[in-house]
DNA sequence: TTTAGCACTCGTTAGGTGAGAGTGCTAACA
DNA sequence: TGTTAGCACTCTCACCTAACGAGTGCTAAA
C-alpha cells in the first residue's frame, strides 16, 4: 500500500490546490501545473488508484477530486513542510507580549485574539488549570453577619473568588485568626491541595486557637473544594461564517452551538496530550466538527504543562501556516511564562 | 389618519398572525377566522387602505400582507393585551433565585440564560454599574518586588482586580499602612468617586505617613482610575439561528459579528430610559438590527437604577410575552437585590 | 356599504435543454 | 510496459418554460 513517488506529487497537489481554492481538482487543470510533467490520461489514473486507497473522493461521478480524511491525514504526516513566518506576522504575535502585563489571563486572552486575527479562523484558548497554581494569600472579607467572600491569589496572579455563609454566632476576630494561620501554613501549595493539607496538618493547630472551629471548617473546606474554574477564550468565533463550506445553515447552527457551550470543546481539546497535535474532521468524535479540523498546542512553564492553545477550521484548513504558528506563539507564550513566573 | 374600529381589528389579527406563523397574511385566510365577521373583499379593500397609511406591507405584488415597523409600532403601542405568565413560567424565574447566591454577577448571569430559555430569544443583561458600588474593602496583595495586586472588593459582593507596577525600593511596610488607611477612609464610597476622595480628603494623611507616598500613589491612583469593567451576560446567542427569518447566511453573519462584538449592542441598551422599551427594526439604528426588535427593562436596588435586563428577537416577536416576562423578572430581581444589599 | 366574481400578477415547482467540466475506457504509441 | 490521445458518458449548473396556486384589485350587483 505504499504510494509512489508520482501518487505522492499528484496527492500534494490536490491537497495544496483544494485548500487554495476550495474546489475539487480535476485531471486537467493539474496537468497544466508546472511541477506536473505528465499528462491528464496519466493523472486520471494515477488519481482512479488514490481514489480506490481511500485518500481522494468524488463529490459525484464526473467531478474533480477532493481530499478525504485520510488524504489529509497523510498530507499532515509526510508531506507538510515547515512554513517560515513572515516579519509581520512574528511583529504581530510579539505584540502579545509588548504591553507590561502580569496577569496571566490577560496575556492568554489576547493570544487568543491574535491567533484568530492571523488564521482568520476561530482560536481557542485554554487558560492556565488554576488549580495546580500555587496559593499566594487567602482573604476573607466579611459583608455581613453571615456572608463573607474567600479571595484566593495565586502565585500567577490570578485571583479567585467566592461567596460563601456561615452562622452569625461566628465572632470575627476568629475569622482574622484563622486567615492568618491558613495562609501561614498554606502559602506556596497548589490550590487542588488546599483541603488535604488543611486537613492533615492544620486543623489540629486550627483547633486550638479557633472557638467555632467545626462550623468555620466547614463552610471554608467546602467553599474551597470547589474547583477553580477552568478559563476558555475565544478569538473569531464568527470566522467560521466566512468559509465557503460553511454556506449550509444547518452546518452553522450546529457548529455555532457547539462552540457556544463551551464545555464540549474545551473536553475535546484538552484531551490532547502535550507538543502539537491534529485532529481531522471525524478524529474529533463530534457530528459537529465533522467537517473541521482542531490543531492543537499546548504551553508551559518551565517543566509544568500550563494550558493549551488551539484553532478551530475547516478540514480545508491551511495546515502548515497554521501549525508554524501554533508552535512559534506557544514557544513564545512558554518562555514569556516561564520569564515571568519560573523563580519567584 | 385615524383607523376605524374594523382596521384595527384587521391590523391586529395581521400581526397576531403573522408573528404566530411567520407567513403573509392573505385576505381569505383572514376571513375564516372566527373573530373576522365580514367577507374576504372587505378586507381587502381594508387591506389596501392599511397598506396606503403605512401600517402594513406586500413582498410582492400579489402576495399577502405582512405588518411594517409602523405596524409593529402601532400594535405595540395600543393593541397589547398584557399576558399572563402561566405557573410553570412563574415558577422558572422564581428558581434563579431560589439558591441562596450572595454575588449579583451570578443571579444576574443566571437570569439571562432564564430568560433566554422561555423566550428562545437571545436575551442580554448588562450587570450592574459596578463603577457606583461602594468600596467595602481594599487590599493589596504583592506578587513579587515591583508587582502587586489590588482588590477591591464592594458592598455588593463583587470583587474587582488589577495588577499594577512599583519601583522595587518601596517599602512593603508603607504599602500596608497606606492600605490601612485608605480601608478607614474611604469605606462605603462609590468606585467612581475613589480617586477624587483620596486626593481631596485623604492625601495630606498619606503623606505624614508614608515615606514614598509620591511613587504609590502614582501608581495606584493610575490603577483605580481604569473604570470598572461593565459586564454583559449573554443567554443564547445562537437562538436567532432557528428564527426563519435568518435563513440567509449574511444576515446571520452580520447579527453574530455584531452580538459577538459586545460593545456595540451594550452601548444600544445602555441608551434606553428606565422602564420597559420596545425598539423595532430600524429604531435601534444598526444596520444588523434591522430585522431584530429590542425590548429592555431596567432593574434596580431600591430606587438606584442598576442595570438593564434586554430580549433581542426578531421583529415578529411574541411582544405580549416578552414584555410580560421582562416586566416580571425586572420587577422580581429589583426585589430581591434590594432585600439583598439595600440596608447594609 | 358589502360582497361575489373575475382577470391578473407573481412566486414556486417541476421538467427540459445545452454548455462545461471531468471521468473511465480503449487503443495507439514510444 | 508505461504513457498518451481520443471519445463516449455522466453530472452539475444555469437557464428557460409551463402549470399551479395563493392572493390581489377592480367592477358590478345585492
Amino acid at each position: 500500500m505504499l504510494l509512489t513517488d508520482r501518487q505522492v506529487l499528484i496527492l500534494q497537489v490536490i491537497v495544496d490546490d483544494f485548500i487554495r481554492t476550495a474546489q475539487p481538482v480535476g485531471s486537467r487543470s493539474l496537468s497544466k501545473k508546472e511541477e506536473i510533467l505528465f499528462s491528464s490520461a496519466t493523472i486520471r489514473n494515477e488519481m482512479a488508484d488514490l481514489e480506490e486507497l481511500g485518500f481522494i473522493e468524488k463529490t459525484h461521478t464526473s467531478s474533480g477530486r477532493v481530499p478525504s480524511e485520510k488524504g489529509y491525514r497523510y498530507y499532515v504526516d509526510h508531506l507538510l513542510l515547515p512554513q517560515k513566518l513572515n516579519r509581520s506576522e512574528i511583529q504581530t504575535v510579539r505584540s502579545i507580549f509588548a504591553e507590561q502585563i502580569y496577569e496571566l489571563e490577560k496575556i492568554v486572552q489576547k493570544s487568543a485574539r491574535i491567533l484568530s486575527e492571523l488564521t482568520s479562523y476561530t482560536s481557542i484558548v485554554l487558560g492556565p488549570t488554576v488549580n495546580e497554581n500555587k496559593l499566594k494569600k487567602l482573604q476573607i472579607i466579611p459583608l455581613n453577619q453571615d456572608t463573607a467572600i474567600a479571595i484566593i491569589v495565586t502565585d500567577t496572579g490570578h485571583v479567585e473568588n467566592r461567596t460563601f455563609h456561615f452562622p452569625a454566632s461566628v465572632d470575627p476576630g476568629d475569622v482574622e485568626k484563622m486567615v492568618n494561620i491558613l495562609n501561614e501554613r498554606l502559602s506556596g501549595i497548589p490550590l487542588v491541595d488546599l483541603n488535604t493539607r488543611i486537613y492533615k496538618e492544620v486543623a489540629s493547630i486550627l483547633r486550638q486557637h479557633i472557638k467555632s472551629y467545626d462550623v468555620l471548617m466547614g463552610s471554608l473546606s467546602e467553599t474551597l473544594s470547589i474547583p477553580a474554574s477552568e478559563k476558555v477564550f475565544f478569538g473569531g468565533k464568527t470566522n467560521m461564517l466566512n468559509q465557503p463550506e460553511f454556506n449550509d445553515i444547518d452546518k452553522i447552527r450546529n457548529l455555532m452551538t457547539m462552540i457556544e457551550q463551551e464545555d464540549g470543546i474545551s473536553q475535546i481539546i484538552r484531551k490532547n496530550p502535550k507538543g502539537i497535535n491534529v485532529k481531522i474532521g471525524r478524529e474529533n468524535n463530534n457530528s459537529a466538527m465533522d467537517d473541521c479540523s482542531l490543531i492543537t498546542a499546548t504551553y508551559s512553564i518551565g517543566d509544568e504543562q500550563l494550558g493549551t492553545i488551539a484553532v478551530l477550521g475547516p478540514t480545508r484548513m491551511e495546515y502548515s501556516r497554521v501549525i508554524s504558528l501554533l508552535d512559534f506563539i506557544s514557544a513564545d507564550l512558554s518562555k514569556v511564562l516561564t520569564n515571568l513566573y519560573q523563580n519567584k
